[in-house]
DNA sequence: ATTATCTATAGATCTATAGATAATGC
DNA sequence: ATTATCTATAGATCTATAGATAATGC
């Protein structure tokens, strides 16, 4: 749990393979490729890490908990619930632009290895709850009071996940495939962001909705 | 482009390949695992498909194919714009369902191996324009009569995407961690195909909107 | 003395090919 | 004769370990 403090080579180690792993994932990543990254001798990798399962393990753990590390969102708890919403989609936006391979590294790892998937449900235990069930209380409420339409957190935290992971997943692919330079690139990513937070929070209002003249702004 | 008669020992690699590429990406299955699954010798593998690659891109054309594919959507010309969004992204969602793992092959490969990128490209040519122009005739007729907000198709497409991908990304790892049965994935994943549309007609409507006679219905 | 780093190598793969044998089509 | 299938193996990895040497901390 607590990171030891570490010497420069484990830290060289750790950021190399962390790089490697994010761009091809643990098949593709020989300790040979890191060492060489490193600019060290592959036996001193597992000097370290001894195997280089355990090396990725440590590194996909931290990696996961950030996925899934709590979004301290809402700020001020007189906040409207569409400002907390919208909060909440942008930080965990935020936090996959900081990360932008991380959701394919995860998602490749555990596709391919499912066992990993219950060491992290114990890892991350509880974590992701307290998000959850906060929002589940903003939820209800605003359904109750009809400003929102009868829907799970389940499926709103579905959805903001799968529009903003996607941004992430396909974006490099879309940025090849459309030849788009690294601005243009850049662009897109900062306009998904907005058409994601609109779409969300156009498609949770009721039937008869009308706008609570917090929209039309910008 | 056209499939020419395979022997019936073709037909069981490409069907070995498939399901072991689709389940562990191309990096991690091996000509020694396919042959197993067949039944075979390795060496076979390599005399019907000389590399383990071409074997690997044969499948993956394929199956790209598939998912670039043109959705006939719409059905009849005199279908509502709902009507025929509606229909496409279900569409959409259904190719998927019978195809779960595309998604994750798909891109894994193009992710880790980006010069296939090109290559499909060429491949898949104009393909999707089709559908894609008659959306955006259909859009942008929409919008100049305010029934929905002024969008991209683009973005439209991004978001459907963007919804339904992430079903059968994340699907299987969620059923692991929620410990959930064959039967009650299987309703998350209808649920989830209903909230989608759900989700997507409601976040089109423009800021005024009233429901038009179409909705409240099931 | 202990810890860090290196060289060398064993043992497991894995892909691809060569060359032998079996099956099939005239 | 030609095509399909098999056995055997070369050559490239790649992981992990053993054992030598260099660096560091008392």
């Amino acid at each position: 749990m607590v990171d030891t403090p570490q010497s420069g080579m484990e830290q060289a180690i750790l950021l190399a393979a962390e790089r490697l792993f994010l761009e091809r994932g643990l098949a593709l990543t020989s300790t040979t490729d890191i060492a060489k990254e490193v600019g060290c001798n592959q036996a001193l990798i597992h000097y370290y890490f001894r195997t280089k399962d355990k090396l990725f393990e440590t590194i996909f753990a931290r990696k996961a908990e950030l996925l899934f590390s709590d979004l301290d969102s809402g700020g001020a708890a007189g906040a409207s619930f569409e400002a907390m919403l919208r909060s909440l989609v942008e930080a965990h936006f935020e936090l996959l632009r900081a990360n932008p391979r991380l959701p394919f590294l995860v998602i490749n790892e555990l596709v391919t290895n499912p066992s990993r998937i219950d060491s992290l449900k114990l890892r991350l235990g509880g974590r992701v709850s307290k998000t959850y069930e906060r929002l589940e209380t903003a939820l209800k409420a605003e359904i109750a009071e009809g400003r929102v339409r009868p829907m799970s957190v389940f499926d709103l935290l579905f959805d903001a996940v799968s529009l903003n992971v996607a941004v992430f997943l396909g974006g490099p692919i879309l940025k090849a495939a459309l030849d788009l330079s690294q601005d243009d690139y850049e662009r897109l990513v900062e306009a998904r962001k907005r058409e994601i937070v609109e779409m969300l929070l156009r498609g949770l209002r009721p039937d008869g909705a009308r706008p609570e003249g917090e929209d039309g702004s910008r």
